[in-house]
DNA sequence: CAGATTTAAGACTCTTTTGTCTTAATATAA
DNA sequence: TTATATTAAGACAAAAGAGTCTTAAATCTG
C-alpha cells in the first residue's frame, strides 16, 4: 500500500475535520469515533499534524483540532510529508538510490512517467476539494462493515 | 516505498538470472554478491520464488536458480504476487477495504486512473523486455556507492 | 566413498510500524 | 475552587518486516 497506515489515517482526519461546517475545534475523541480509528493512536498522529503547522489544537472543554489555514492551502503532499518524511516518492519501484534519468534501473522511464502522475495528484489535491467532494457526493472516508 | 524490501531483491535478482547468457543454473551467491544483497535474506525469498514455480533450483555443484519458464512468459506481477500476495493494488491511498467504482472514498477517480496504469506496466513488463534494456542500455539493478 | 558445493528449511534476532496506556498540562464551567 | 473535558508527551507492548545463522538434504567431483 502506497502509503503507511499513519499516513492514510492523517489524511482522513484531515478531511474529515475540513469537512466540518462550523469552523470550531472538533474533539479528537468525536474524530476517531466517527472515523473508526483508535482514539490514542490518533492522537499520536495528529500531534504530529500540530507540531508541522497543518492542524491547531486547542485543549480543555470544547478543545480539539481545526485546520492551521484554509483547507484550499492545504495539499495532501503536505499532510504526507508531514507524517511520513519528505518525498515518499524519492525512492520507488526497485528502492534504488540516487535515481536519476542519468543512471536508471530497467524501469525507470515507464515508472517516472507514473510517478509524475502521483506526485501531481498529491499535490493538487488540497483538504479543500476533498472535503467537498467528500460531503456533496457522499464519499466515504471509512472502512465498510457489510461484506 | 511501492513494494517491500523483499519484492524488490526478488525482481532483481529475477532480472539477473534473466539476464545470464547461457542458461545454466546460476548460483544464489553470485547473484547476491553482484547485487550486494545479503545472501541468506536472498535464499529466502528466491525460495519463495521456486515454489511458486517462477524459478527452478539444482542443488551440489553447478547447482543454482534458473527461470522456470521462458522470460517472456514471467511478469513483475507474476514476480510481486508470489512475494507480496495477491493484488498489491487492491487496497490503496486511503487503506480502505471493499474498494470500487461504486462506494468510493474522495479520491478514487482520480486514483484509479494511475493505478490502472501501474497494474498495466506491472502485466506488461515482463523479464525479457527488462533483461534485454538492461544489458542493452548497462540499466543498474544496484545501489549506486559514489555520491 | 569422501569431500566440496549448493539449495531447503526453519529457528532466531533486530528493527520498524502499529497500537495501547498512563500521567501531565491546559482550559472551561459550575 | 473543584470537577470535567480535552490535548501533550512519552513509556510500553504487540505485530510485521528485514536480516542472520545453523543444520539438513541433494548433487557433483575425484
Ligand atoms: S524506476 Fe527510476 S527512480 Fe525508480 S528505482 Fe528505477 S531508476 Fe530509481
Ligand atoms: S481511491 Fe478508490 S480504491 Fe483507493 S482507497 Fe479510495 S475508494 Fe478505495
Amino acid at each position: 500500500m502506497m502509503l503507511s497506515k499513519t499516513c492514510d489515517y492523517g489524511i482522513r482526519a484531515a478531511i474529515f475535520v475540513a469537512g466540518r461546517k462550523d469552523q470550531q475545534f472538533t474533539p479528537i475523541g468525536e474524530i476517531s469515533e466517527q472515523l473508526n480509528i483508535s482514539f490514542h493512536f490518533l492522537t499520536k498522529i495528529l500531534q504530529r499534524l500540530t507540531q508541522e503547522s497543518i492542524l491547531k489544537s486547542y485543549r480543555g472543554s470544547n478543545g480539539g483540532v481545526a485546520l492551521a489555514r484554509a483547507a484550499h492551502l492545504i495539499s495532501l503532499k503536505d499532510i504526507v510529508s508531514a507524517i511520513d518524511g519528505d518525498n515518499p516518492f524519492g525512492a520507488c519501484l526497485l528502492g534504488l538510490n540516487q535515481c536519476s534519468d542519468h543512471n536508471p534501473c530497467p524501469l525507470h522511464e515507464q515508472w517516472n512517467l507514473i510517478r509524475k502522475k502521483m506526485e501531481s495528484l498529491f499535490e493538487k489535491t488540497t483538504l479543500a476539494k476533498l472535503a467537498t467532494a467528500t460531503t456533496a457526493k457522499r464519499f466515504r472516508l471509512t472502512d465498510l462493515t457489510e461484506p
